[in-house]
DNA sequence: CACCGATCATCAGTGGTCCTGATAGTCACT
DNA sequence: AGTGACTATCAGGACCACTGATGATCGGTG
């Protein structure tokens, strides 16, 4: 029973991902034979078949223990990442990720400040979706992270715990839902997110809030996609809510002054869009600058 | 580069919990020297120190790897503890942890009916600390869990992601704040809990909703302790609120009828203290027989 | 239908890893 | 300074995990 090897989840991840063990092999430098065994040695550890062969695919037993690999092997590395962290010299590299939606002007000022106190710093803005950003900071791939949720006030932004990452606030706007000027709602002051479940909702994972956020955060069915936006540009989404393809929930300043679009808030339930620094606990001296922007 | 085995992190972790090279070989099963090589091999794969000798402690390094030893390790177990599950045959047994707080009336029934519906199934429930539930559940040593905690009425309870595991609610019940009978807020309808804050609290992690937790949904600090309740039994902790030594808040049930205390709930913000039980996504019959009970 | 190419399984051999047992070194305490 | 408990180091041996070669099996093809 020495089973659950890291080693051995690695290379049975790589097996199910590429479904193939040759392959698998090649990209993890081993011999199609070490493949075979290593598989073979898991099995026999977990007493199951955990993969069906020609064509390879993950047993149900070995989808199960997919699940349990992939946490468990980015853990593995944001505990090396962050030891490298500490052992190694502090790179002169700052390398933030940003989500779409969350690169408010104050990111830009930050940016700014921290190349004036550490001129030596090489600077990078990633954007990315959002739901890559804490994985990669966990993983010392990106230095800070900029994630951006729907949430309630007084919630913090639902995070995986892959380590122990420390986060601050940099923005909190109203969340607001864009409608073309000439939608019946246009004209309320306010309006509840119950009653537009039914209405005609854009489905842009990553230029708008989620569909799926406004289910969870309401905890029902509803806001069914009448189109989908694939695009991260929350100003192409507008011009399709303008001409009336659907809604699509927004932080405020993102839909102000947009022609064609009326930003109406959303008051009930109590919801605010709220975006957040991500960097290690323990930072490199450029990132811990970056974040003291936001005290 | 092998590093991060998570057969070196076991006994990394062991020596800095016993503080001891020696001990930590003996409940391990090695020999001394067995355990002085795999931390070498530690620290060399990290190119740092991790542990001060003599006596021993972890560094700061250490302590960094600690952080997250305890969950890899812990998630580790959990997935052979999953798959365990899926391939010996469900034992005849069924051991349900509960929290103190969690122990309502309907608990009993929903045992009861597993009982009948399963009659060879040896029924077996622990009192534990709410905290360590969740791990239980999630290495196997509980088929399911009782866990409780006062939250946002829309928001699910805090569960550290251990595993991919399945909660449903048992009860909901209003949060108050259990006050004696003389104090000057007893006779309140309603009271919001900031102005609260700067009252005498009594400090009872298990036998009453944990200060911290407060300051948490809260978002601020506060709530000063006044004294300590160790035990479990909100029955004896409410004693102590009657007498006048500080207040505790609790869910309704607990509260309703203890003489000397008056509860008045929380309003401000909406809280609600709620029970949910938590099992393996994929469960044995009788702990899905017991979820089922609660849909 | 026989063949071929690709793929996974199996096997023997070997280099390296990781133990044990013994011994040396080091510290705390008296 | 002496003692006892502890950790570090070393040599040796068992075992494990890899490579390379070969065998088995499948899908596609002329």
């Amino acid at each position: 029973m020495s089973a659950m090897d890291l080693h051995l989840l690695r290379t049975f991840e790589t097996v199910a991902r590429l479904r193939s063990f040759s392959a698998a092999a090649r990209e993890l430098g081993y011999t199609q034979s070490a493949v075979s065994q290593q598989i073979a040695t898991l099995e026999t550890d977990v007493r199951t078949r955990l993969l069906d062969r020609r064509p390879v695919a993950p047993t149900p037993a070995g989808g199960r223990l997919l699940e349990h690999a992939g946490p468990l092997l980015l853990r593995a590395a944001a505990a090396r990442a962050d030891l490298a962290r500490l052992v190694t010299a502090p790179g002169a590299r700052l390398t933030v990720g940003a989500a779409p939606l969350a690169q408010p002007p104050v990111l830009a000022g930050a940016l700014a400040a921290v190349h004036r106190t550490h001129p030596g710093v090489a600077l990078t803005l990633r954007v990315l979706p959002a739901a890559e950003i804490p994985a990669l900071v966990a993983t010392g791939e990106l230095d800070a992270g900029v994630v951006e949720a729907a949430t309630a006030p007084t919630d913090p932004l639902p995070l995986p715990d892959l380590a122990p990452l420390a986060s601050r606030v940099v923005l909190e706007s109203p969340l607001v839902v864009a409608l073309p000027t000439d939608h019946p709602l246009a004209r309320h002051e306010w309006l509840r997110l119950a009653d537009l479940a039914d209405a005609r909702w854009l489905d842009a994972p990553t230029a708008a809030v989620p569909l799926g956020r406004l289910r969870a955060v309401l905890g029902s069915d509803g806001f069914p996609p009448a189109a989908r936006y694939a695009g991260g540009d929350p100003a192409g989404l507008l011009r399709l809510v303008a001409a009336g393809h659907g809604l699509a929930a927004l932080p405020a300043p993102l839909v102000a002054g947009v022609p064609g679009t009326v930003a109406v808030p959303v008051t009930v339930p109590r919801l605010v869009h709220r975006v957040e620094l991500l960097h290690a606990a323990d930072p490199a001296p450029s990132a811990a600058a970056l974040a003291t922007f936001f005290e």
